[in-house]
DNA sequence: TCTAAATGATACAGACCTGTCTGTTTTACT
DNA sequence: AGTAAAACAGACAGGTCTGTATCATTTAGA
């Protein structure tokens, strides 16, 4: 007495891929420490050997976990650069906007790279290593963008900038969320023109 | 055979003290899911009886970490802001002073507030109402201060600063420490003077 | 000094966790 | 149709966790 149909619809998704589904959503809903791997089979629909036979460990899936969310940004984060070549004002305008966006979300709970930094001190942590790529990633972007507008210095800017998008995740969960965005927006434009040496906002 | 003389010197503290003591340690570096009760006594040289008869539960004794964190944080807030009295402006840039220095900090591991919101995930859970208090305070706090200095909306500009604070939190550990104070203090003057009505940086 | 409260030491229950093992069933390919 | 790989199902080992129960010991006050 099979408990699905062996030929069932829409269940022919990878049995990887739907383990990191499931998976991610956990993690990101409930933390990575919260969510045991029975949880995450059980809610896959999946037998707990798969998941050890793609990953070798937890440590591993949540490593995979912000991987792919990492994937994920930037992806967004290029598909919305290529609306608007050459103007990086814009770009930054517009990262501005789908950041904010998100922030509003229902069931927003912050930057996952974030929280799992917080939840493992342990700085040899395989996921830990990637929220770190995450923010030197971040960084860089936002340096050549700020670069590519003329304002000396672009690190700087982009520092300050940075602190401002992190600033702009941990604080939407605990203040209105749809505050966040427009203060986000508004701030980077104040910075932008504290520094530009031709102020032309 | 006991194992420290009763009236051994320097332990006459509270056993209550004690274990807030090292809990708060513990519970700050390695993340309060990561630490279990077992640690926290044998690190304390407390019975395990103590604990259960000075906190109802775990939970209650994380809730009470946060507190004690929330508390420090305030009085170092007030202390510093009565060297400056009348003078909202140096006020801020003091605060942004000695937040930074702390940034800079060996061991610094981010807001102890933000990092268990983000450790527990539910919204009852007592140790996050804690840290949602804390930072309404801080929105409040910067709030008056800006009124103080004459600019308009108030809220906003305070918004922004506390995005701000929040992003160097967060941002300290996963960039260069020592960066982060600098980019703060330097972010908060360039939001200032673009929203000031009369600037006087 | 006597007594009551506080503390210590430790075992324990019950639950949960990660990761493995075994054996069966389903899928996919030839 | 036949075969090998993949997936399922479920038990299990070994450890950790929270919270309680038990009993000895120390402290503090009358």
């Amino acid at each position: 007495m099979p408990k699905r149909a062996p030929s069932d619809t829409s269940q022919t998704a990878d049995v990887r891929e739907r383990i990191m589904e499931t998976a991610s959503a956990l993690f990101y809903e409930m933390g990575a420490r919260a969510v045991g791997v029975d949880l995450v089979v059980a809610r896959a629909g999946v037998a707990k050997t798969s998941l050890y036979r793609y990953f070798r460990t937890k440590d591993d899936l949540v490593a995979a976990f912000l991987q792919r969310e990492d994937e994920d940004f930037w992806a967004k984060w290029d598909s919305v650069a290529a609306q608007h070549p050459g103007a990086p004002l814009q770009q930054l305008e517009a990262h501005c906007d789908w950041i904010g966006e998100r922030l509003a979300r229902p069931g927003y709970r912050g930057c996952p790279q974030l929280n799992i930094a917080a939840e493992f001190s342990d700085e040899t942590h395989p996921a830990r290593q990637v929220a770190i790529a995450h923010k030197a990633e971040l960084r860089a972007r936002l340096e050549s963008l700020i670069a590519e507008m003329g304002i000396q210095p672009a690190s700087r800017a982009a520092g300050q900038i940075a602190l401002l998008i992190n600033g702009a995740f941990v604080s939407a969960q605990i203040l209105e969320p749809d505050e966040a965005a427009g203060l986000l927006k508004q701030a980077v434009k104040a910075i932008l023109n504290a520094q530009a040496p031709k102020g032309k906002a």
